[in-house]
DNA sequence: TGATAAGTCTACTTTGAATATAGGAAATAA
DNA sequence: TTATTTCCTATATTCAAAGTAGACTTATCA
């Protein structure tokens, strides 16, 4: 569920909304910023902009941005754009018609109830989560350890 | 998250727990009965046999029951024999020392920090089913199934 | 108009994990 | 001691993830 691609993603999109003087962003310089492969990253950054989360610019003076504010982008809506499901059971997808061969009835099939459930689960979570969430999140983190660091010294 | 180890394993124990007429079982049937390839079984009931959700015992007569009752054996639990976490990301697993190698400070990881509530939320619905809800669940919408069928005729 | 700076596309390689399968070893009951 | 059954080790196969290479397209600006 969480793949490098996700991950990748996720960080490059951390690095763009928090690099609030700049609003266009070159793949070279991501990829710099964040140590990702930078041939990598073009793939990860054109499924994000096929998914309507970032828009880009060819030519010079080009580059990436952010398609909307990091408080409109959900980390849901990033980790779906990777790995399509966040729970990968083919009977849980869109048209419930898809069944997984084995398990003979899908309306019935326990298994695919109690995983519809966690899936359930998991969405809220990370469809009430921001990008903006995440960073400050991060920042209180950081905060926290820092005062434990003055208090120390 | 969830593979064809998972899901054959939640399938075989589902078949031992709703079979309450016997208590020991043999490989052979339970993957006939499934519909799950023998040899591949023989490895999955091995992996739950050393996570202790099954015991077994060995020549004639032998074969493998549940080491708990089906509502002391909880979805989670059976997921992570298999899957290890719920949500593969290094760095949530117990040593919180194991910090993925590309997210600088593990502590302040916006990534980590949402994948850990991610990870909650997840816990938490598969930790409180247990084999005995996922067999009432399904059996729940069977019957709801045939009661539409019943008044159809 | 042409040089250059970007993103975009196609194809490929490599690696590792998931899904099995085969065959025999160990244990146990009759 | 023989049949039965689980347990163990090794191997094959397949597929997706991760990463790389190189050419193509589009836009700017001089």
């Amino acid at each position: 569920m969480i793949s490098m691609r996700s991950k990748y993603g996720l960080k490059a999109l951390g690095y763009m909304a928090r690099t609030s003087d700049k609003d266009s962003f070159l793949i070279a310089d991501i990829a710099q910023a964040e140590g990702i492969p930078k041939k990598f990253l073009e793939a990860i950054l054109l499924i994000l902009k096929n998914s309507g989360i970032l828009s880009s610019r060819k030519g010079p003076g080009g580059g990436y941005s952010l398609a909307k504010s990091p408080a409109a982008i959900t980390v849901g809506a990033v980790v779906r754009a990777f790995e399509g499901d966040l729970i990968p059971l083919p009977c849980l997808s869109e048209s419930a018609s898809a069944s997984c061969p084995e398990c003979g009835d899908a309306d019935t099939c326990g298994i695919r109830l109690v995983m519809s459930d966690a899936d359930k689960a998991l969405s809220s979570v990370l469809d009430s989560t921001t990008l903006a969430d995440m960073l400050q999140k991060s920042e209180f983190e950081r905060q926290k350890k820092q005062q434990v660091v003055d208090f120390a010294i």
